[in-house]
DNA sequence: ATATTAATTTAAGCATACTTAAATTTAATG
DNA sequence: CATTAAATTTAAGTATGCTTAAATTAATAT
């Protein structure tokens, strides 16, 4: 019979259980692979953190590991992972829909939320939210069994030719002053737009969105990601 | 300028610092004190544990502590104790009536998701919910200004006389089963409810809800507080 | 091939809250 | 008043994840 310890240990270990993994998921390469140093800089933890970390990890068979070497998911390790970023995007669009939090505001807000809540809970606003295959910033959530509908083919915004019209898909989540600006001017999801003009003197793109024109950098458009409308010139 | 530690260390110290303070301000007596023994008992931790923490609390400011003495709230503990309070029964009310959770299993579930939820959150919530004064199980929600509702005067539902109608105001929510019991037999907040009659050989008690009669037992009696209703007999 | 640099691991120790066992203090009892 | 019991504190150590500094390994430059 396994000790029993306080509980405090297991919540400690789970929600960095949790970190790690997550981590792993989301900055690893094309080839699967992360690099120790590069879940270090990502958690704000030293390297040697990691190591005695990514050992019992290994242990538990949620990564492979092997000194030395690239760090990746087991099939286990992957299902965790699908899972955790299901309760994240789920509590996101939760966030975001139905107690009308800005967008900026609800990836953090999901972060200290998704340690707690339940299988049961995630599964019921699953189903208040009508199954959303998308979170608000339009990346793709996956189902209960662990299905991860495509993300939508979408082109860079700063690549967008003038003259045409599209709609943001996606836009990247990790700035919270990008994600304030954006909304502000009136970029959300599902907005529609057309680039005026692209600006070569700074790379900056003029846009009209419901009639109005504006002027967004090169670094903020390369941050949105849009579908053209089919059928316009 | 504050040595910054790693983040699991702040979670780890507040979460029991929450948990520490919602025991302290739920169970103390009338005279606003606990010992540290029904501390630990409570939490399922050691005393020398306990007082390990009680020390750290009065340096924080939240308890007052002297050895062998009883502890008590300062004014700043009993407002953090109150924020818990209304964050926890908001939490719980939301699981309730907007997730449509089983009135049994919201409070384990408020109690985890308590600690990551931020105030903003707590404060839409209440909104949404459109300012409730009381929890599922009938206890008082302080508002964001720390104001409690007053706790509507009950009698316990095995001290009613047979033939009285009332209707359910409380209900004590420690016990699950309980709680799955009464709520699979019809008896949740707001059921009107008629008493038959007490019987002496096991104080049991014959009761009419929905033109249906059932029997329930003294002990599930004594955990169910109601209001008789005016004019009838 | 060698030297240097960068990445990673190892070893020792720290941050937070807890446990166990022994000691101290207080309360209750005869 | 003495004794016993219960409550609480103290001291030493543990559970979990982390830090720092030194050592090892791998990659890169010459």
């Amino acid at each position: 019979m396994l000790k029993l310890i306080s509980k405090i240990y297991l919540i400690m270990k789970n929600i960095s259980q949790e970190d790690y993994i997550s981590v792993i998921y989301k900055h690893r390469d094309t080839e699967g692979l992360i690099r120790s140093t590069t879940i270090a800089d990502r958690m704000s933890i030293s390297n040697a953190a990691v190591t005695d970390m990514l050992r019992k990890l290994s242990r538990d068979g949620l990564i492979y590991y092997t000194k030395y070497k690239g760090i990746s998911l087991t099939g286990e390790g992957e299902e965790f992972a699908v899972n955790l970023v299901r309760r994240h995007r789920l509590l996101e669009m939760f966030l975001y829909k139905i107690v009308n939090m800005p967008w900026e505001k609800v990836h953090e807000e999901a972060e200290r939320l998704e340690h707690g809540a339940s299988e049961e809970l995630i599964n019921r606003l699953e189903e208040m939210l009508e199954f959303p295959d998308y979170d608000p910033h339009g990346d793709p959530i996956p189902s209960k069994t662990g299905k991860i509908p495509q993300a939508r083919s979408a082109l860079r915004l700063d690549y967008m030719e003038s003259g045409k019209t599209a709609v943001v898909v996606r836009v990247n989540d990790y700035d919270h002053e990008f994600m304030t600006y954006i909304s502000s001017v009136g970029i959300i999801m599902d907005t529609e737009l057309t680039v005026k003009n692209h600006l070569k003197f700074d790379n900056s793109i003029v846009l009209s969105i419901h009639g109005k024109e504006l002027n967004i950098s090169h670094k903020i458009a390369s941050n949105i990601f849009v579908q053209e409308k089919e059928g316009e010139a």
